[in-house]
DNA sequence: GCCGTTTTCGGCCCGACTGTTTTCAGTCG
């Protein structure tokens, strides 16, 4: 039987409501298993074992029928309804729903009338001319999944956040310079701080909506004009990046604004709140549902924060618009002081040319200065990391010895000596305790092997963190976003272990990292597991990765008490001195 | 399929754009 997750649990009923779409079920049956996903996510405690004990009643969300179908999966490892609905349809046919413009009535009348069941049956019958001639589709139709196809295959659709941002800052600037454009703000899933987004959503105040539109599409770098109406536009760049502009007056902008941030299961809820008061949202306004009674709020509202004020709820930080409880804290009063760019105080894991970096020992401490920052922790590999010229005890040693040299000359900013020490594949540490107590702190990272199963890898993370020099824990996962999966790894068992040995888990803010993930970060601050902020840095211009992992400590909930690297230089080598188990 | 100090049945968030239509369905966010 195939082990299951909170994951299997979740994607289950996606497919589910995937299937359910293409066979054109009640629309409102399918948000029930999309809506059953996302509680499984987002379940606070053992959901697979609650499954499998079929003790899952009392779950908003999850009626009668889903919980026998999640018991079904998680005790058997199967589900026999999801298994006679695929048997429906061939396997190809769900890369479809990738294709910009189709959806499930599209697939449907495709599969049916023209038999098609993959991405290269589809190309065939539009260059055909088949599709062309079904009704409801036609010639623009064609022609505009043959550019999806070959758009899919050119660009993944999917851009990591960091790598967006010179993009989005740029278009930013250009539309605030615009003489008709009274406020602008990038919105979506970028302003939320999600690891990778999909596009860019700009959102402008104008006293004329269609000449930005117009504007927006004659901006240079455009490559595609996807859609251009009078108050919304779509563009793709060279990159491939598309970018989506919405033009509203200036009263509509806080509505706006908070709409085009999202999440959408953010807005959904939102407007629940409101409909409960008598009110109803939508992007345009707030105002009294038909035949209410209550005032029009709409006059006093020019900002997010007033729509939040007007439904009795405190100002919810975008990177925390994601419907993970972020509403009902709103509503208690009980959302976090989230830290902010300017708490930073130093930062650890950085490389040097030692190992596999490109910049030398001093000069990342000359950047790390220059950013602003009062300590550097250097963590250049360990011998084991061949590939990346990892440091032996002697190589270790004189590393050591410069470091402690480097902190005599008054630079300005203290660097510590570390080592990303490897984890080797049982648990034990690439160096001795020995040598680790000889230095200020310790990364602890997997590197190689990286294939073995969930148990394997968790008990072999959890030795090394009980390892009593083992500072933090790096890069929990392993992951390379839109590059590299996860390694399977129990994330409740590190955070518990990471608890009890006041082991620090990292939260390593490279660009194509952003690991730990930030829904795993709430519960780990629940339990009193600090963060560290690390870039990861291989050279000088890494460090300003911090500013994203800055972002993504915010989404997961993270206030400056929870993050070592926001203590102040005195305080941090205090607790740096401290011994592991006696640390708070 | 889920939910309920109005309801165990009848609701379930909603608007813009496109392409195909001649008043609207599908998709997207």
């Amino acid at each position: 039987m195939p082990e299951i997750t909170r994951d299997t649990l979740a994607d289950t009923l996606d497919e589910i409501a995937l299937l359910l779409e293409l066979k054109g079920e009640n629309p409102f049956k399918i948000r029930a298993y999309r809506n059953g996903a996302e509680v499984v996510r987002s379940f606070d405690g053992d959901i697979v074992a609650r499954a499998i004990d079929d003790n899952l009643k009392g779950i908003k969300g999850i009626g009668d029928a889903l919980q026998d179908k999640l018991h079904e999966l998680a005790s058997t490892g199967s589900l026999e309804f999801l298994e006679n609905l695929k048997g429906a349809f061939p396997p190809g046919l769900f890369e479809l729903f990738e294709i910009q413009g189709l959806g499930p009535k599209k697939i449907k009348v495709l599969h049916e009338k023209l038999d098609v069941g993959s991405i290269a049956d589809l190309k065939e019958v539009c260059e055909s001319g088949r599709v062309a001639e079904l009704s409801g589709f036609g010639k623009k139709t064609a022609e505009k999944i043959l550019a999806a196809i070959e758009n899919r295959s050119k660009f993944a659709g999917r851009f990591v956040l960091a790598k967006v941002a010179e993009s989005a800052e740029a278009i930013r600037s250009v539309l605030r310079d615009h003489p008709a454009v009274s406020r602008v703000e990038v919105a979506g899933s970028y302003r939320r701080a999600k690891e990778t987004v999909h596009d860019l959503d700009f959102l402008v105040a104008s006293s004329d909506p269609s000449e930005l539109t117009a504007f927006f599409t004659r901006l240079e770098g455009v490559t595609e004009i996807i859609a251009r109406g009078d108050t919304k536009a779509s563009i793709r760049l060279e990159n491939g990046l598309q970018c989506d502009l919405r033009a509203v007056s200036a009263a509509e902008f806080p509505f706006a604004l908070m709409y085009f941030t999202g999440s959408k299961e953010h807005n959904v809820a939102l407007r629940q709140v409101a409909l409960q008061q008598g009110l109803t949202l939508n992007e345009y306004h707030l105002a009294p549902v038909d035949g209410s009674e209550r005032p029009d709020p709409t006059p006093d509202i020019h900002e997010e924060r007033d729509i939040y004020r007007e439904l009795g709820l405190a100002y919810v930080e975008p990177e925390l618009r994601e419907n993970r409880g972020e509403l009902e804290a709103a509503d208690a009063g009980e959302l976090p002081r989230l830290v902010d760019q300017d708490n930073l105080r130093g930062t650890f894991h950085c490389h040097t040319t030692e190992s596999d970096g490109s910049s030398t020992l001093e000069e990342m401490a000359d950047a790390a200065g220059e950013l602003g920052l009062a300590y550097l922790g250097i963590a250049d590999h360990s011998k084991s990391s061949f590939q990346a010229r990892g440091l032996d005890e002697d190589r270790l040693a004189a590393q050591i010895a410069a470091i402690a040299t480097l902190n005599k000359r008054d630079a300005g900013i203290r660097v510590f000596a570390g080592s990303e020490v490897d984890i080797l594949k049982d648990g034990d540490l690439d160096f001795d305790d020995d040598l680790l107590a000889q230095l200020d702190y310790c990364v602890a990272s997997v590197h190689l092997p990286l294939g073995q199963d969930e148990k394997t890898m968790t008990r072999r993370v959890i030795r090394a963190m009980e390892n009593p020099h083992v500072t933090m824990l790096g890069h929990m996962t392993g992951r390379l976003l839109l590059r590299r999966d996860a390694y399977p790894i129990t994330h409740d068992k590190i955070i518990d272990c990471a608890a009890a040995t006041n082991t620090i888990i990292e939260l390593n803010c490279s660009s194509m990292r952003m690991d730990m993930d930030w829904r795993w970060w709430r519960r780990a601050r629940d339990k009193g597991v600090k963060c560290s902020i690390n870039p990861d840095a291989h050279h000088v211009r890494q460090l300003q990765s911090l500013h994203f992992g800055v972002r993504i400590a915010r989404k997961g909930w993270l206030r400056r008490e929870d993050i070592i690297n926001c203590l102040p230089l005195p305080e941090v080598i205090q607790w740096l001195e401290t011994p592991k188990g006696q640390r708070s």
